[in-house]
DNA sequence: CGAGGCGTTGATACGCGTCAACCCAGGTGG
DNA sequence: CCACCTGGGTTGACGCGTATCAACGCCTCG
């Protein structure tokens, strides 16, 4: 088990894949900058959750450390291992990545704010408290807004008692109901 | 080899899910929709391509047929056939999808549009003309645009002299540079 | 105490969506 | 064989939602 600080790059762009990686604890983003400086994070995971698959033997996406992360690496390809865990593991990254197409193609800014609760809610046990580990810019990147139409929607359903920031890394959720019917 | 017409389901939403499908000729589009009926086209597939990966026994995406198509099934998981092949076309899928997400999340529809026939151009052969057997509407949900603005954009990049409509469904690539910059 | 990073809020601009009119091609029926 | 109809595509006018630009507050760390 590795550990790694925030902001730590686990690997990057144009590096040699291979292992696979299993998130112990802590938080992961998925990203890529386009020329022009734009960057669009592709995923975020969290403690249980794996990534790094890559088809071709070489990484197209960074990954790094939101904030203090502990991360297993598997090799699943190496002969002493099963291939045959891995199938579904690379489904469920094809799944989310699917669902986030639907996000940022048909969603408007209100909706893929309300979604990315609603996910992280899921993913976090249904507990109604969210742990928002990134910065509100990495949001921004993951549904495809800004920072600021990020705070501004935090805002409107903040207003609309649909939520409560405990603080700026902590969301309650007051009203499911209201944010799952946003989500669609 | 199952062949169907145009506009045929391959399979539904909720519909059980297991063999994979073998794209053998014509084009197909996998897509949802939500529940106020805006809908998002995930991906397209033409010759060659597989389709119809899914994580829980269950399909969470149409798949319609676009022109007339030749469909080939795939049963990697019957007992006499080798689970070896199904994860590197797994993997494809992924990738294709992590790409999508960049275009959708950060990219003007100009770009959206240049990126598209640049695709397209890539997995047609690379020849410089470009065949759409699907119709506007299927490349602005794909594309997370309304059908006018991908009018325009045609519009916008004859007028810059960078492709050419031979008919509405056949687009030559005139500059292929100037495509390729705005696709980034 | 000062500086810098992150977040919030406000004013304004603009890209794309919406709504509407029109064109064109293909198919059907008289 | 032509008139008509229908659906897909194009183009234009306008409005809205989100980006952009800017100011400011707060917290952390030196």
């Amino acid at each position: 088990m590795t550990p790694y600080n925030e902001g730590a790059v686990i690997y990057a762009q144009g590096e040699p894949s291979g292992p696979l990686y299993l998130v112990e604890y802590g938080a992961v983003r998925i990203h890529r900058l386009t020329y022009d400086g734009r960057r669009q994070i592709s995923a975020f995971h969290f403690a249980g959750e794996v990534f790094g698959f890559e088809a071709d033997g070489e990484h197209h996406f960074y990954a790094e450390s939101i904030d203090r992360v502990g991360i297993r690496t598997l090799r699943p390809f190496s002969e002493d291992s099963n291939l045959e865990g891995v199938l579904p593991l690379a489904l469920q990254s094809l799944i989310r990545a699917q669902e986030h197409l639907l996000v940022l193609g048909r969603r408007t800014a209100m909706e893929k704010v309300a979604s990315f609760f609603a996910d992280l809610n899921v993913r976090q046990g249904e507990t109604g408290n969210v742990y928002l580990p990134m910065q509100r810019s990495d949001i921004a990147d993951y549904l495809g807004l800004t920072f600021e139409t990020v705070s501004r929607m935090l805002r409107k359903l903040i207003d609309a008692r649909t939520i409560r920031l405990a603080s700026t890394k902590e969301v309650q959720i007051l009203n499911l109901e209201a944010l799952e019917d946003l989500s669609q």
